[in-house]
DNA sequence: TTCATTTAGTTTACGTGTAAACCAATGTCA
DNA sequence: TGACATTGGTTTACACGTAAACTAAATGAA
């Protein structure tokens, strides 16, 4: 006999999101990148030169993690950092000639999405949207800040 | 202006997978438990000595990262190893008084059900439960090996 | 019985998530 | 102008996640 598993509705959110991950990370491997660093070239390949803030703001990366996955994505080539001009704080974010390349995978999230929502009916599909986004605005009334991107965006031309 | 988000579903339900995480988190931190401790944890309150293959099967969890948190779980006494006593590479793993008080809190993740069904009808959420499962069983059929714990057990009483 | 194979766990190497301390540049206000 | 707070990034310390190499124990077949 084994322990059943307790009826969590958490536990199936968590173990299929992981496989949605596990797929896309099936496209991206061969090209020797992650998901996450994905997620930072997609926003790069729409706007190139964006700042370390914007990223973070636009794909939930806090900014310790983006800080270190931007220095290994520029030992591989895959960025270039550059002190911002007007605010010396900053650090803008260029696509190098290696991630230009890859710019076609800008479209793995569609396969991924008609993997993920193969056999829905278009219905179907807003439905499970809107629960998802039910589910998530119950958890942040519960947990004030964990509202990766929901507030305004500081203002940027692209 | 703003980069818009891709459309894309799998960021909405890792969105929503990770606040729920956070939810769950809010409940054990003031327990210093994290959330695959409390993982860990529930499986040995329903049946205390597991062994370490039976509680990662349970809790999707691999070998590798199973073995560093029984060690640190060990470290602050959450936890007791023992090398089995019929097959000596099995190691069984048991409560400690420290766990065991800490019994009641396997009810957390009704609480959390709750929270994250908040305004659901129980059609609804019945719906929505089979939704996650139909897109995790699209997930599984284009990669094969993620099925974390979908085989059928390796026996135990319990 | 012996030797190759499988199995249970450990270890190592790496990428990513969190929080907190820190630094340097910028803003603010008396 | 000169202290002080704020802000953009970095660093450190920690907890997991994965894959792959490894060890020791058990299994199984000649």
């Amino acid at each position: 006999m084994q322990l059943p598993f307790l009826p969590s509705i958490g536990r199936l959110l968590n173990a299929t999101a992981r496989s949605a991950i596990n797929l896309a990370e099936t496209w991206l491997t061969p090209h020797d990148l992650s998901l996450p660093q994905w997620v930072i070239l997609s926003a790069l390949w729409q706007c190139d030169g964006m700042n370390a803030s914007e990223i973070g703001e636009y794909g939930g990366i806090k900014k310790a993690a983006l800080s270190r996955m931007l220095e290994r994505m520029e030992e591989r080539q895959l960025i270039r950092r550059e002190r911002g001009t007007t605010d010396k704080r900053e650090v803008t974010v260029w696509l190098t000639c290696k991630s230009r390349e890859l710019s076609h995978l800008i479209d793995m999230y569609e396969h991924v999405n008609n993997i993920l929502l193969e056999g829905f009916r278009p219905e179907e599909r807003d439905i499970l949207i809107s629960m998802l986004e039910r589910v998530r605005s119950n958890t942040l009334k519960s947990t004030p800040n964990n509202g990766s991107c929901t507030d305004s965006p500081t203002s940027r031309e692209c």
